[in-house]
DNA sequence: TAAAAAATAGGTATTAATACCTGTTTTGCA
DNA sequence: TGCAAAACAGGTATTAATACCTATTTTTTA
Protein backbone atom coordinates (compact mmCIF):
# COMPACT_ATOMS: atom_id res chain seq x y z
CA UNK A 1 0.00 0.00 0.00
CA UNK A 2 1.74 3.34 -1.56
CA UNK A 3 0.86 6.56 -0.80
CA UNK A 4 -1.21 8.09 -4.13
CA UNK A 5 0.38 10.84 -6.27
CA UNK A 6 -1.87 13.84 -6.14
CA UNK A 7 -2.23 15.89 -9.39
CA UNK A 8 -3.40 19.10 -10.47
CA UNK A 9 -4.21 19.87 -14.00
CA UNK A 10 -3.74 23.28 -15.06
CA UNK A 11 -4.92 23.36 -19.00
CA UNK A 12 -7.91 25.39 -20.55
CA UNK A 13 -9.50 22.46 -22.72
CA UNK A 14 -12.35 20.43 -21.24
CA UNK A 15 -11.37 18.33 -23.78
CA UNK A 16 -8.19 17.51 -23.02
CA UNK A 17 -8.17 18.01 -19.27
CA UNK A 18 -10.91 14.74 -19.28
CA UNK A 19 -8.84 12.51 -21.52
CA UNK A 20 -5.64 13.01 -19.53
CA UNK A 21 -7.82 12.03 -16.11
CA UNK A 22 -9.38 9.06 -18.35
CA UNK A 23 -5.38 8.68 -19.19
CA UNK A 24 -4.07 8.63 -15.54
CA UNK A 25 -6.95 6.73 -14.42
CA UNK A 26 -4.91 3.60 -15.57
CA UNK A 27 -2.40 3.96 -12.77
CA UNK A 28 -4.29 3.72 -9.49
CA UNK A 29 -1.26 5.36 -7.71
CA UNK A 30 -2.36 8.65 -9.43
CA UNK A 31 -5.11 10.49 -8.78
CA UNK A 32 -6.20 13.98 -10.02
CA UNK A 33 -7.36 16.35 -6.75
CA UNK A 34 -7.43 19.45 -8.67
CA UNK A 35 -8.27 21.03 -11.53
CA UNK A 36 -8.46 24.66 -13.27
CA UNK A 37 -9.43 25.85 -16.87
CA UNK A 38 -7.15 29.34 -16.37
CA UNK A 39 -4.23 30.62 -14.75
CA UNK A 40 -5.58 33.19 -12.81
CA UNK A 41 -7.34 31.58 -10.43
CA UNK A 42 -5.15 28.71 -9.75
CA UNK A 43 -3.62 30.00 -6.84
CA UNK A 44 -6.81 31.65 -5.47
CA UNK A 45 -8.28 28.01 -5.72
CA UNK A 46 -5.38 26.41 -3.84
CA UNK A 47 -5.81 28.23 -1.16
CA UNK A 48 -9.54 27.21 -0.67
CA UNK A 49 -8.26 23.65 -1.65
CA UNK A 50 -8.54 20.49 0.93
CA UNK A 51 -5.72 18.77 -0.92
CA UNK A 52 -2.85 20.40 -2.34
CA UNK A 53 -1.54 18.51 -5.19
CA UNK A 54 1.88 17.22 -5.23
CA UNK A 55 2.66 18.10 -9.00
CA UNK A 56 0.79 19.95 -10.89
CA UNK A 57 0.66 19.71 -15.09
CA UNK A 58 0.53 23.20 -16.81
CA UNK A 59 -0.52 23.80 -19.61
CA UNK A 60 1.99 26.57 -21.50
CA UNK A 61 0.11 28.22 -23.55
CA UNK A 62 -3.26 29.54 -21.66
CA UNK A 63 -5.61 31.90 -22.49
CA UNK A 64 -4.85 35.17 -21.33
CA UNK A 65 -7.70 37.74 -19.49
CA UNK A 66 -7.91 41.00 -20.19
CA UNK A 67 -5.08 41.97 -21.96
CA UNK A 68 -3.27 40.41 -19.19
CA UNK A 69 -1.20 37.55 -19.25
CA UNK A 70 -1.81 33.98 -17.08
CA UNK A 71 0.60 31.83 -19.32
CA UNK A 72 1.89 28.36 -17.80
CA UNK A 73 5.10 30.57 -17.20
CA UNK A 74 3.21 32.95 -14.92
CA UNK A 75 1.53 30.29 -13.12
CA UNK A 76 4.72 28.82 -12.56
CA UNK A 77 6.26 31.72 -11.45
CA UNK A 78 2.88 32.22 -9.15
CA UNK A 79 3.50 28.81 -7.99
CA UNK A 80 6.85 28.60 -7.01
CA UNK A 81 5.78 31.66 -4.95
CA UNK A 82 3.40 30.58 -2.78
CA UNK A 83 3.27 26.23 -3.15
CA UNK A 84 7.11 25.86 -3.54
CA UNK A 85 6.41 22.14 -2.48
CA UNK A 86 4.28 21.35 -5.74
CA UNK A 87 6.36 20.15 -8.97
CA UNK A 88 5.54 21.24 -11.84
CA UNK A 89 5.71 19.67 -15.16
CA UNK A 90 4.91 21.85 -18.52
CA UNK A 91 2.82 20.35 -21.03
CA UNK A 92 3.44 22.44 -24.53
CA UNK A 93 2.43 21.89 -27.87
CA UNK A 94 5.56 22.93 -28.97
CA UNK A 95 9.17 21.44 -29.40
CA UNK A 96 11.55 24.43 -28.95
CA UNK A 97 14.78 23.43 -27.02
CA UNK A 98 15.34 27.25 -26.72
CA UNK A 99 12.35 27.84 -24.85
CA UNK A 100 12.25 24.73 -22.69
CA UNK A 101 15.38 25.36 -21.37
CA UNK A 102 14.66 29.20 -20.54
CA UNK A 103 11.60 27.19 -18.73
CA UNK A 104 13.06 25.06 -16.89
CA UNK A 105 15.29 27.48 -15.91
CA UNK A 106 12.70 29.60 -14.69
CA UNK A 107 11.97 26.91 -12.38
CA UNK A 108 9.66 24.10 -13.72
CA UNK A 109 10.54 20.66 -12.78
CA UNK A 110 9.97 19.04 -16.22
CA UNK A 111 8.72 19.35 -20.07
CA UNK A 112 7.10 17.18 -21.98
CA UNK A 113 5.34 17.66 -25.48
CA UNK A 114 1.59 17.52 -25.84
CA UNK A 115 2.11 14.82 -28.54
CA UNK A 116 4.43 12.53 -26.28
CA UNK A 117 3.21 8.67 -25.11
CA UNK A 118 0.76 8.62 -22.22
CA UNK A 119 3.51 6.49 -20.72
CA UNK A 120 5.92 9.44 -20.50
CA UNK A 121 3.42 11.16 -19.16
CA UNK A 122 3.19 8.87 -16.29
CA UNK A 123 6.70 8.08 -16.04
CA UNK A 124 7.20 11.94 -15.69
CA UNK A 125 4.93 12.53 -12.40
CA UNK A 126 6.83 9.73 -11.15
CA UNK A 127 9.92 10.87 -11.74
CA UNK A 128 8.44 14.36 -10.31
CA UNK A 129 7.10 13.13 -7.23
CA UNK A 130 10.00 10.45 -6.28
CA UNK A 131 13.47 12.31 -7.35
CA UNK A 132 11.44 15.79 -8.01
CA UNK A 133 12.23 16.51 -11.26
CA UNK A 134 12.08 15.02 -14.72
CA UNK A 135 14.66 15.80 -17.56
CA UNK A 136 14.25 13.63 -20.72
CA UNK A 137 16.67 13.38 -23.60
CA UNK A 138 15.26 16.37 -25.10
CA UNK A 139 15.07 18.64 -22.28
CA UNK A 140 18.83 17.53 -21.22
CA UNK A 141 19.65 18.42 -24.87
CA UNK A 142 17.94 21.42 -24.80
CA UNK A 143 19.65 22.46 -21.41
CA UNK A 144 23.10 21.75 -22.22
CA UNK A 145 22.57 23.35 -25.87
CA UNK A 146 21.98 26.56 -23.77
CA UNK A 147 24.23 26.37 -21.01
CA UNK A 148 26.15 29.35 -20.71
CA UNK A 149 24.64 30.65 -23.95
CA UNK A 150 24.03 34.09 -22.31
CA UNK A 151 23.04 37.10 -23.35
CA UNK A 152 19.99 35.32 -22.12
CA UNK A 153 16.92 37.74 -22.73
CA UNK A 154 13.89 37.48 -19.86
CA UNK A 155 11.86 34.92 -21.42
CA UNK A 156 9.17 37.30 -21.01
CA UNK A 157 9.49 40.58 -19.45
CA UNK A 158 5.59 40.06 -18.29
CA UNK A 159 4.67 43.32 -19.56
CA UNK A 160 1.17 44.73 -19.21
CA UNK A 161 -0.70 45.55 -22.56
CA UNK A 162 -3.89 48.06 -21.62
CA UNK A 163 -7.13 47.68 -23.39
CA UNK A 164 -6.75 49.79 -25.90
CA UNK A 165 -3.15 48.23 -26.82
CA UNK A 166 -5.18 45.07 -27.68
CA UNK A 167 -7.83 47.11 -29.65
CA UNK A 168 -5.00 48.33 -31.96
CA UNK A 169 -3.48 44.92 -31.57
CA UNK A 170 -6.78 43.47 -32.92
CA UNK A 171 -7.30 45.36 -35.49
CA UNK A 172 -3.79 45.18 -36.90
CA UNK A 173 -3.77 41.39 -37.14
CA UNK A 174 -7.20 42.51 -39.55
CA UNK A 175 -4.15 44.01 -41.69
CA UNK A 176 -6.14 47.12 -41.25
CA UNK A 177 -3.29 50.64 -41.47
CA UNK A 178 -2.86 52.61 -38.73
CA UNK A 179 -4.76 55.31 -41.13
CA UNK A 180 -7.46 53.12 -41.08
CA UNK A 181 -7.38 51.91 -37.27
CA UNK A 182 -8.03 55.96 -36.32
CA UNK A 183 -11.00 56.23 -38.60
CA UNK A 184 -12.49 52.98 -36.88
CA UNK A 185 -11.60 53.77 -33.50
CA UNK A 186 -12.45 57.79 -34.30
CA UNK A 187 -8.64 59.40 -33.36
CA UNK A 188 -5.31 60.44 -34.75
CA UNK A 189 -3.15 58.72 -36.51
CA UNK A 190 -0.77 59.78 -34.38
CA UNK A 191 -2.44 58.16 -31.40
CA UNK A 192 -2.46 54.68 -33.04
CA UNK A 193 0.97 54.65 -34.08
CA UNK A 194 1.66 55.82 -30.71
CA UNK A 195 -0.35 52.94 -29.38
CA UNK A 196 2.01 51.11 -31.57
CA UNK A 197 5.09 52.58 -30.64
CA UNK A 198 4.51 51.87 -26.96
CA UNK A 199 3.80 47.91 -27.94
CA UNK A 200 7.09 47.60 -30.26
CA UNK A 201 8.69 48.95 -27.14
CA UNK A 202 6.44 46.56 -24.24
CA UNK A 203 7.49 43.42 -26.59
CA UNK A 204 10.38 44.17 -28.01
CA UNK A 205 9.34 43.75 -31.39
CA UNK A 206 11.17 45.30 -34.49
CA UNK A 207 7.75 45.91 -36.11
CA UNK A 208 4.09 44.75 -36.70
CA UNK A 209 5.24 41.12 -37.26
CA UNK A 210 6.95 40.99 -34.19
CA UNK A 211 3.40 42.53 -32.76
CA UNK A 212 1.19 39.81 -34.51
CA UNK A 213 3.43 36.79 -33.76
CA UNK A 214 3.23 38.55 -29.92
CA UNK A 215 -0.73 38.71 -30.41
CA UNK A 216 -1.08 35.20 -31.30
CA UNK A 217 1.12 33.34 -29.26
CA UNK A 218 -0.02 35.24 -26.09
CA UNK A 219 -4.00 34.74 -27.31
CA UNK A 220 -4.21 38.50 -27.18
CA UNK A 221 -6.58 38.23 -30.61
CA UNK A 222 -8.35 34.81 -32.29
CA UNK A 223 -6.61 33.40 -34.68
CA UNK A 224 -9.72 32.33 -36.98
CA UNK B 1 -27.27 -6.40 -28.26
CA UNK B 2 -26.36 -3.32 -30.97
CA UNK B 3 -23.96 -2.33 -33.69
CA UNK B 4 -20.45 -0.62 -32.37
CA UNK B 5 -19.93 2.57 -33.45
CA UNK B 6 -17.22 2.65 -35.07
CA UNK B 7 -14.58 5.70 -34.80
CA UNK B 8 -11.93 6.99 -36.52
CA UNK B 9 -9.54 9.69 -34.78
CA UNK B 10 -7.65 12.40 -36.61
CA UNK B 11 -5.74 14.21 -34.90
CA UNK B 12 -1.83 15.60 -34.55
CA UNK B 13 -1.19 15.36 -30.81
CA UNK B 14 -0.87 12.18 -29.51
CA UNK B 15 -1.84 12.61 -25.67
CA UNK B 16 -5.23 14.12 -26.71
CA UNK B 17 -5.97 10.83 -29.42
CA UNK B 18 -4.94 8.81 -26.29
CA UNK B 19 -7.35 11.18 -23.89
CA UNK B 20 -9.95 10.87 -26.57
CA UNK B 21 -10.01 7.22 -27.02
CA UNK B 22 -9.94 6.59 -23.39
CA UNK B 23 -12.76 9.00 -22.61
CA UNK B 24 -14.56 6.90 -25.43
CA UNK B 25 -13.88 3.80 -23.87
CA UNK B 26 -16.57 4.60 -21.33
CA UNK B 27 -19.21 3.81 -23.69
CA UNK B 28 -18.93 0.40 -24.73
CA UNK B 29 -20.92 0.71 -27.58
CA UNK B 30 -17.95 3.14 -29.21
CA UNK B 31 -14.87 2.05 -30.52
CA UNK B 32 -12.24 3.03 -32.12
CA UNK B 33 -11.27 1.58 -35.06
CA UNK B 34 -8.63 4.05 -36.88
CA UNK B 35 -6.30 6.48 -36.23
CA UNK B 36 -3.67 9.02 -38.05
CA UNK B 37 -1.33 11.90 -36.73
CA UNK B 38 -1.53 13.68 -39.56
CA UNK B 39 -4.27 14.87 -42.96
CA UNK B 40 -2.22 13.42 -45.56
CA UNK B 41 -1.78 9.88 -45.42
CA UNK B 42 -5.73 9.53 -44.15
CA UNK B 43 -7.08 8.47 -47.32
CA UNK B 44 -3.94 5.93 -48.35
CA UNK B 45 -4.85 4.31 -44.51
CA UNK B 46 -8.20 3.76 -45.00
CA UNK B 47 -7.83 1.88 -48.32
CA UNK B 48 -5.47 -0.47 -46.59
CA UNK B 49 -7.60 -0.40 -43.28
CA UNK B 50 -10.18 -3.46 -42.89
CA UNK B 51 -12.86 -1.57 -40.89
CA UNK B 52 -14.03 1.87 -42.32
CA UNK B 53 -15.18 4.01 -39.43
CA UNK B 54 -18.45 5.31 -39.31
CA UNK B 55 -17.41 8.54 -37.58
CA UNK B 56 -14.32 10.61 -38.50
CA UNK B 57 -13.44 12.95 -35.69
CA UNK B 58 -10.85 15.40 -37.46
CA UNK B 59 -8.84 17.81 -36.18
CA UNK B 60 -9.20 21.05 -38.18
CA UNK B 61 -5.80 22.31 -37.43
CA UNK B 62 -3.33 19.71 -38.74
CA UNK B 63 -0.17 20.16 -39.42
CA UNK B 64 0.69 21.09 -43.50
CA UNK B 65 3.66 19.33 -45.16
CA UNK B 66 6.13 20.68 -47.50
CA UNK B 67 4.14 23.99 -47.76
CA UNK B 68 1.36 21.79 -48.94
CA UNK B 69 -2.06 22.05 -46.48
CA UNK B 70 -3.62 19.53 -45.71
CA UNK B 71 -5.68 20.93 -42.81
CA UNK B 72 -9.20 19.10 -41.50
CA UNK B 73 -10.76 20.94 -44.16
CA UNK B 74 -8.69 19.10 -46.82
CA UNK B 75 -9.48 15.87 -44.93
CA UNK B 76 -13.00 16.43 -45.11
CA UNK B 77 -13.12 17.59 -48.64
CA UNK B 78 -11.04 14.16 -49.41
CA UNK B 79 -13.24 11.97 -47.50
CA UNK B 80 -16.41 13.40 -49.10
CA UNK B 81 -15.19 12.48 -52.23
CA UNK B 82 -13.68 8.64 -51.79
CA UNK B 83 -15.30 8.05 -48.51
CA UNK B 84 -19.07 9.49 -48.51
CA UNK B 85 -20.55 7.19 -46.17
CA UNK B 86 -18.10 8.03 -43.10
CA UNK B 87 -19.57 11.02 -41.14
CA UNK B 88 -17.03 14.11 -40.61
CA UNK B 89 -17.19 15.40 -36.91
CA UNK B 90 -14.76 18.19 -36.85
CA UNK B 91 -12.81 19.41 -33.46
CA UNK B 92 -11.22 22.48 -33.40
CA UNK B 93 -9.94 24.79 -30.50
CA UNK B 94 -11.55 27.93 -31.65
CA UNK B 95 -15.11 28.80 -31.95
CA UNK B 96 -16.15 31.20 -34.60
CA UNK B 97 -19.55 31.50 -36.07
CA UNK B 98 -18.51 32.21 -39.62
CA UNK B 99 -15.82 29.44 -39.86
CA UNK B 100 -18.54 26.74 -38.33
CA UNK B 101 -20.76 27.66 -41.10
CA UNK B 102 -18.72 27.58 -43.84
CA UNK B 103 -17.32 23.94 -42.48
CA UNK B 104 -20.58 22.61 -42.36
CA UNK B 105 -21.18 24.00 -45.79
CA UNK B 106 -18.04 22.33 -46.90
CA UNK B 107 -19.79 18.59 -46.09
CA UNK B 108 -18.66 18.82 -42.21
CA UNK B 109 -21.45 17.02 -40.75
CA UNK B 110 -21.14 18.28 -37.46
CA UNK B 111 -18.42 20.53 -34.98
CA UNK B 112 -17.30 20.61 -31.58
CA UNK B 113 -15.24 22.90 -29.32
CA UNK B 114 -12.63 21.04 -27.82
CA UNK B 115 -13.22 23.06 -24.81
CA UNK B 116 -17.03 21.23 -24.60
CA UNK B 117 -17.93 18.55 -22.46
CA UNK B 118 -16.79 14.69 -23.16
CA UNK B 119 -20.53 13.97 -22.82
CA UNK B 120 -21.05 16.18 -25.68
CA UNK B 121 -18.86 14.48 -27.69
CA UNK B 122 -20.63 11.48 -26.76
CA UNK B 123 -23.96 12.35 -28.27
CA UNK B 124 -22.91 14.04 -31.14
CA UNK B 125 -21.24 10.77 -32.60
CA UNK B 126 -24.59 8.47 -31.63
CA UNK B 127 -25.97 11.80 -33.51
CA UNK B 128 -23.81 11.73 -36.56
CA UNK B 129 -24.12 7.72 -36.76
CA UNK B 130 -28.07 7.59 -36.37
CA UNK B 131 -29.36 10.76 -37.96
CA UNK B 132 -26.37 11.60 -40.14
CA UNK B 133 -25.22 14.99 -38.41
CA UNK B 134 -25.10 16.83 -34.91
CA UNK B 135 -25.84 20.58 -35.05
CA UNK B 136 -25.61 21.92 -31.62
CA UNK B 137 -27.18 25.17 -30.68
CA UNK B 138 -24.25 27.31 -31.44
CA UNK B 139 -23.71 25.30 -34.93
CA UNK B 140 -27.22 26.34 -35.77
CA UNK B 141 -26.55 29.82 -35.11
CA UNK B 142 -24.15 30.19 -37.11
CA UNK B 143 -25.49 28.71 -40.19
CA UNK B 144 -28.80 31.10 -39.32
CA UNK B 145 -26.61 34.22 -39.35
CA UNK B 146 -24.72 33.15 -42.18
CA UNK B 147 -27.80 32.08 -44.25
CA UNK B 148 -27.92 34.47 -47.47
CA UNK B 149 -24.98 36.50 -46.57
CA UNK B 150 -23.20 36.03 -49.70
CA UNK B 151 -20.42 37.09 -50.86
CA UNK B 152 -19.02 34.22 -49.62
CA UNK B 153 -15.49 33.94 -50.51
CA UNK B 154 -13.81 30.55 -50.59
CA UNK B 155 -13.47 29.19 -47.49
CA UNK B 156 -9.09 28.69 -48.48
CA UNK B 157 -8.41 29.51 -52.49
CA UNK B 158 -5.93 26.18 -51.78
CA UNK B 159 -3.22 28.21 -53.67
CA UNK B 160 0.48 26.41 -53.91
CA UNK B 161 2.84 28.24 -51.76
CA UNK B 162 6.56 27.61 -53.17
CA UNK B 163 9.83 26.18 -51.00
CA UNK B 164 11.20 29.70 -51.45
CA UNK B 165 8.28 31.71 -50.57
CA UNK B 166 7.91 29.72 -47.29
CA UNK B 167 11.53 30.44 -46.51
CA UNK B 168 10.85 34.34 -47.01
CA UNK B 169 7.59 33.59 -45.10
CA UNK B 170 9.54 32.43 -42.43
CA UNK B 171 12.09 35.14 -42.44
CA UNK B 172 9.29 38.02 -42.63
CA UNK B 173 8.07 35.99 -39.52
CA UNK B 174 11.25 36.76 -37.81
CA UNK B 175 10.50 40.19 -38.33
CA UNK B 176 13.59 40.18 -40.73
CA UNK B 177 12.91 43.13 -43.41
CA UNK B 178 13.51 42.78 -46.96
CA UNK B 179 16.90 43.75 -46.87
CA UNK B 180 17.84 41.95 -44.23
CA UNK B 181 16.14 38.70 -46.10
CA UNK B 182 18.04 39.62 -48.76
CA UNK B 183 21.29 39.46 -47.39
CA UNK B 184 20.10 36.17 -45.44
CA UNK B 185 19.33 34.54 -48.71
CA UNK B 186 22.24 35.65 -51.14
CA UNK B 187 19.51 38.01 -53.09
CA UNK B 188 18.21 41.13 -54.46
CA UNK B 189 15.82 42.69 -52.33
CA UNK B 190 13.99 42.62 -55.37
CA UNK B 191 13.52 39.23 -55.49
CA UNK B 192 12.12 39.19 -51.60
CA UNK B 193 9.62 42.02 -52.59
CA UNK B 194 8.90 39.89 -55.36
CA UNK B 195 8.02 36.62 -53.06
CA UNK B 196 6.72 39.25 -51.18
CA UNK B 197 4.12 40.48 -53.48
CA UNK B 198 3.58 37.30 -55.03
CA UNK B 199 2.74 35.67 -51.66
CA UNK B 200 0.45 38.48 -51.22
CA UNK B 201 -1.92 37.70 -54.20
CA UNK B 202 -1.70 34.39 -53.34
CA UNK B 203 -2.77 34.80 -49.50
CA UNK B 204 -5.29 37.48 -51.02
CA UNK B 205 -3.58 39.51 -47.95
CA UNK B 206 -3.04 43.62 -48.06
CA UNK B 207 0.33 43.69 -46.04
CA UNK B 208 3.36 41.69 -43.81
CA UNK B 209 0.05 41.00 -41.43
CA UNK B 210 -1.62 39.10 -43.39
CA UNK B 211 1.21 37.16 -44.19
CA UNK B 212 2.02 36.16 -40.91
CA UNK B 213 -1.64 35.60 -39.96
CA UNK B 214 -1.41 32.76 -43.14
CA UNK B 215 1.70 31.82 -41.96
CA UNK B 216 0.55 30.30 -38.68
CA UNK B 217 -3.05 29.53 -39.53
CA UNK B 218 -1.46 27.32 -42.38
CA UNK B 219 1.61 26.46 -39.90
CA UNK B 220 4.07 27.31 -42.60
CA UNK B 221 6.05 28.22 -40.02
CA UNK B 222 6.92 27.41 -36.46
CA UNK B 223 4.66 29.61 -33.82
CA UNK B 224 7.65 29.33 -30.69
C1' DT C 1 -8.47 63.38 -3.80
C1' DA C 2 -3.84 63.22 -5.24
C1' DA C 3 -0.81 60.47 -7.95
C1' DA C 4 -0.13 57.21 -11.57
C1' DA C 5 -1.34 55.21 -15.71
C1' DA C 6 -3.56 55.37 -20.02
C1' DA C 7 -5.13 57.61 -23.92
C1' DT C 8 -4.89 61.38 -26.61
C1' DA C 9 -2.29 64.35 -30.29
C1' DG C 10 1.21 66.77 -32.40
C1' DG C 11 6.04 67.43 -35.21
C1' DT C 12 9.93 65.71 -38.11
C1' DA C 13 12.64 62.53 -40.37
C1' DT C 14 13.94 58.16 -42.12
C1' DT C 15 13.19 53.59 -43.47
C1' DA C 16 10.31 49.89 -45.15
C1' DA C 17 6.62 48.19 -47.67
C1' DT C 18 3.61 48.00 -51.49
C1' DA C 19 1.94 48.52 -56.41
C1' DC C 20 2.72 48.60 -60.64
C1' DC C 21 5.72 47.24 -64.59
C1' DT C 22 9.49 44.47 -67.49
C1' DG C 23 12.61 40.98 -68.29
C1' DT C 24 16.23 36.89 -67.77
C1' DT C 25 17.87 32.64 -65.83
C1' DT C 26 17.25 28.40 -63.52
C1' DT C 27 14.80 24.32 -62.33
C1' DG C 28 11.68 20.54 -62.44
C1' DC C 29 8.86 17.69 -64.88
C1' DA C 30 6.34 15.29 -68.75
C1' DT D 1 14.39 18.05 -74.67
C1' DG D 2 11.22 21.36 -74.47
C1' DC D 3 7.69 23.60 -71.80
C1' DA D 4 6.09 25.70 -67.54
C1' DA D 5 6.94 27.16 -63.23
C1' DA D 6 9.89 29.20 -60.13
C1' DA D 7 13.42 32.15 -58.94
C1' DC D 8 15.81 35.97 -60.01
C1' DA D 9 16.44 41.18 -60.84
C1' DG D 10 15.64 45.67 -62.35
C1' DG D 11 12.84 50.51 -62.51
C1' DT D 12 9.55 53.98 -60.58
C1' DA D 13 6.30 55.78 -57.62
C1' DT D 14 3.43 55.96 -53.67
C1' DT D 15 2.02 54.70 -49.23
C1' DA D 16 2.85 52.93 -44.63
C1' DA D 17 5.63 52.18 -40.83
C1' DT D 18 9.04 53.38 -37.57
C1' DA D 19 12.04 56.40 -34.53
C1' DC D 20 12.63 59.97 -32.19
C1' DC D 21 10.52 63.84 -29.52
C1' DT D 22 6.90 66.73 -26.48
C1' DA D 23 2.66 67.55 -24.20
C1' DT D 24 -2.35 67.56 -22.72
C1' DT D 25 -6.49 65.26 -21.19
C1' DT D 26 -8.87 61.42 -19.28
C1' DT D 27 -9.25 57.44 -16.46
C1' DT D 28 -7.87 54.43 -12.77
C1' DT D 29 -6.47 53.45 -8.51
C1' DA D 30 -4.17 53.76 -4.09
Amino acid sequence: MQTKINIGLVEDQLLFREGMKAILSNWPEIEVVFESADGYSVIEKLDHSAIIPDVMLVDLSLPAKDGKEYSGLNVTEALLDKFPRIKILILSVHDDQNFIARLIEQGAHGYLVKDCDPKEVYEAIVSLYTKGSYINERSLKAIQKNMGNKPKQPLKASVQITKREVEILELTCKQLTAEEIAERLFISVKTVNGHRNNLLQKTGSRNVTGLVIYAIKNQLVELL
